[in-house]
RNA sequence: GUGGCUGUAGCUCAGUUGGUUAGAGCGCCAGAUUGUGGUCCUGGAGGUCGUGAGUUCAAUUCUCAUCAGCCACCCCA
């Protein structure tokens, strides 16, 4: 067992094969942000604690990691990407093209209680609109998530909601208080994990029965955006549901039937105005969201910037290799390695090695066995290490210019001239 | 950060109502006559029972602390 050596609670070791693994969800990511004409760029990992503090809400500040460097400057390890993008927006954001399209992918930290799918640091992949709030802005970016999700071969729910019909309903049950309505939009947000008769109770206790009675309404599910209206019909709500009309209205040719309104999904962060959403994977919604966002209209402005309108999403890559992994019992490889040259006689080392570097040159990737051993002992550990392709050359192959090249997963060989070595392996 | 549960070989777990050399399956290593693997057979290595301290003639088993994992709160990816 591990002695005190491992790494600190919430933080994590990763080995090759769970790495392997990231790398190829990434790419996946990746490769759609950029069909979108989202650019990566990178901010550093410490910012100003100044930057960050306040943005996120009174809670979340306790659980930002913030020190003192040796020049006694009050600093913190980013909490998230947005706010550093809205930092770098006020420094750069007159150079910038408008609307700018950036993704990032990088670690936070998040001084939280560790737990499945909960750690202290972990990866998020957002992407942003910052300089539009044209509607067509959401409508990208949550198609974008179903695209991703999509490409990733998962069973998602995208539920969107609008904050200002949070606002409007806050109004209704006469809560002006910026505490009290933080408190309420709490308590909604657990529907998911209490049920709505837990919620119901704790707002009755909380808040009192008319209350009660506007939060039973606004639970109810399959809720259409004129159900909505009916229960909070102020102008806060209107401009709220207005605005989700419109960017359901743009994808509705689409028929994606994984993006759906949610009334009660609230959000915790402080900076969102509009627009947001969570996404819950449908075969495991235990772990939580795996991917949320919305419109952040004011941020960019509160850090000194221009009153930018803002829109972003991010992905949390840990909860989402969980699942992964939750979800496909399948070994990971933990190579990439394709072809394994087999040592016969120490004496041919350096015929094998420059069997190697042909093959290298051609772009697949060959190791070399180093010892000498039986042949049956290296063709089990080869394969073992999940390599497919086994070259032997002992002095017989030497002798006829050839290469046997053994197929260990369908137990087949052939004689390959060292001529044909390449073409032999490009196909 | 608060409260609860858990911690035995690389992995999954059994066991000790405190008492000499702690077990299984899988995995790992080595054989089965020396240039061919994945099955079977035989043998072997590997654990200061998370770590540290206390109580005791004696602790892996009891107590405390600490570290780590999980669950709830909180928060959220």
């Amino acid at each position: 067992m591990a002695k005190d050596q491992g790494p600190l609670s919430g933080f994590r070791d990763m080995l090759s094969d769970q790495t392997l693994a990231r790398q190829q969800v990434l790419d996946v990511i990746k490769h759609v942000y950029e069909l979108y004409g989202f650019m990566p760029i990178k901010t550093p990992a410490i910012e100003r604690f100044e930057t960050l503090n306040g943005k996120y809400g009174e809670e979340a500040t306790t659980l930002m990691y913030e020190f003192e460097d040796r020049g006694g400057r009050h600093l913190a390890l980013r909490y998230d990407h947005t706010v550093p993008l809205a930092r770098l927006m006020a420094t750069y954001g007159q150079s910038l093209p408008n609307p700018y399209k950036r993704y990032v992918v990088g670690d936070v930290w998040r001084g939280e209680s560790p737990q499945a799918g909960r750690y202290r640091e972990f990866t998020q992949i957002d992407a942003d609109i910052v300089g539009s709030d044209s509607y067509l802005a959401d409508v990208e970016i949550l198609v974008m998530m179903h695209d991703v999700f999509k490409a990733l071969k998962l069973n998602v729910t995208i539920e969107v909601n609008d904050r200002r019909i949070l606002d409007g309903l806050a109004e209704l049950c006469g809560i002006t208080d910026q505490h009290q309505f933080i408190k309420l939009i709490g308590v909604i947000d657990k529907v998911s994990k209490i049920g709505p008769d837990a919620v119901l109770q704790e707002i009755g206790a909380d808040f009192g029965p008319e209350a009660k009675a506007h939060v039973a309404k606004i639970l109810a599910t399959d809720m259409s955006f004129d159900d909505a209206l009916a229960i909070v019909n102020n102008s806060k709500a209107k401009d709220g549901i207005s605005n989700l009309k419109s960017i359901f209205a743009a994808f509705e040719p689409l028929s994606l039937l994984d993006i759906k309104f949610k009334p009660a999904i609230a959000r915790g962060l402080n900076y969102y105005t509009s627009t947001i959403f969570e996404t819950i994977i449908n075969e495991q919604p235990g772990i939580g969201s795996v991917c949320s966002g919305g419109r952040y209209d004011k941020l960019i402005g509160q850090l000194g910037g221009p009153n930018s309108p803002a829109i972003g999403t991010s992905i949390g890559l840990d909860r989402l290799m969980d699942v992964i992994s939750l979800l496909s019992k399948v070994d990971l490889p933990d190579t990439k390695t394709q072809v394994y040259i087999a040592n016969l006689d120490d004496k041919l080392n350096s015929e094998r090695l420059k069997i190697a570097q042909i093959l290298r040159a051609a772009s697949i990737p060959t190791e070399l066995y180093f010892k000498e051993a039986k042949l049956g002992k290296q063709l089990e550990s080869i394969s073992k290490l999940g390599v497919a392709k086994v070259i032997i050359y002992g002095q017989q192959e030497l002798d006829k210019n050839v290469v046997v090249v053994r197929d260990l997963k369908n137990s087949s060989q052939a004689e390959v001239p060292v001529s044909e070595l390449t073409r032999y392996f490009s196909n």
